[in-house]
DNA sequence: GTAATACCTATAGTTACTAGAGGTTCAAGA
DNA sequence: TCTTGAACCTCTAGTAACTATAGGTATTAC
């Protein structure tokens, strides 16, 4: 079965920063950043003094972009390229951290689908006349108006 | 029919900023916080320079924290307030805010369960051998490998 | 009176980038 | 070869929405 590092060298092609954003999806000032936070190793320089990355490189940021969509936070995206670098090792840390990232995605998404049904009860039985009468500022205004078991958490459910 | 307004002066009851934090959810932190952006007007101070509030604070930060809580941004919430506090106005206005609100709500929504899924299968496929087999790993290393029909967006997903 | 707690201001830190200023290098066309 | 425009460089500051810290004052309970 294959066997996969993220450091591998190659000595294949060698492109600049901005095809390698281009290619993994993000912006060079973003790679520039995870150089510079230690989630790219510093980058190799052509005699003009700018970064020249190998396919290497663009397969640890496709995977770093990859792991921040999922919604892994940049300190978890650390651990993982940390355990993605030792093969040898065994995967239950991984699990472990997916399986803690999991919980908190659908912990999150209770919390918002509880958010959208009470934004749709409000939007849906607004009546169109004054502010005086509304009902969605009522529901802001008073907490027994709101339908939802769960108290609110925190405002970052969405982001 | 009622008309409600979040600045009526009111003379019932005097609280510390520590006790309208309790009652509202929040930190005295925040309360300065959003008094020094103007969500909350000034507060007017006792004798050794602390702030007082009414039971009209109470409901104003209780609006703020309740918009706050349904992902509304500040800025947004600076838009009720000021609609809020002009009852005889149409509230066409606020249904828009809140209709568009809905909708990044259905979106994020939309997107954190397709994340979800993701993060179920490969966790249910994690078979539990060495990182250089890891599924999970194999996952964020490869975007082949994922079966989102829709393409990754932001890393803001999930905050 | 004293000690614990709550409060005050001002400033800096958090997360994960993004944007700007001001200057250098590269690639293509005339 | 020269020139122009895009891409690149570093450094610093800005974003959202708070949160935390430092260093000092006020209030309250005993």
């Amino acid at each position: 079965m294959k066997e996969h590092s993220l450091a591998q060298p190659t000595h294949e092609r060698h492109i600049g920063i901005g095809e390698l954003a281009r290619e993994s999806g993000c912006k060079p000032e973003t790679v520039r950043y995870y150089e510079r936070i230690g989630l790219l190793p510093s980058a190799s320089r052509n005699e003009g003094n700018q970064r020249r990355y190998d396919t290497a490189a663009i397969r640890r940021l496709t995977f770093i972009r990859h792991a921040r969509d999922f919604g892994f936070s940049v300190e978890a995206v650390r651990e993982l390229l940390h355990m993605a670098d030792c093969p040898t090792m065994r995967c239950e840390e991984v699990d472990k951290l997916a399986k803690r990232h999991l919980a908190k995605v659908e912990a999150r998404l209770a919390r918002l689908t509880a958010v959208r049904d009470e934004l749709q009860r409000m939007v849906n039985q607004c009546a169109g006349g004054s502010i005086g009468q509304c009902h969605i500022i009522d529901v802001l205004s008073d907490h027994r108006l709101c339908h939802q078991a769960e108290p609110h958490g925190g405002a970052e459910v969405i982001g």
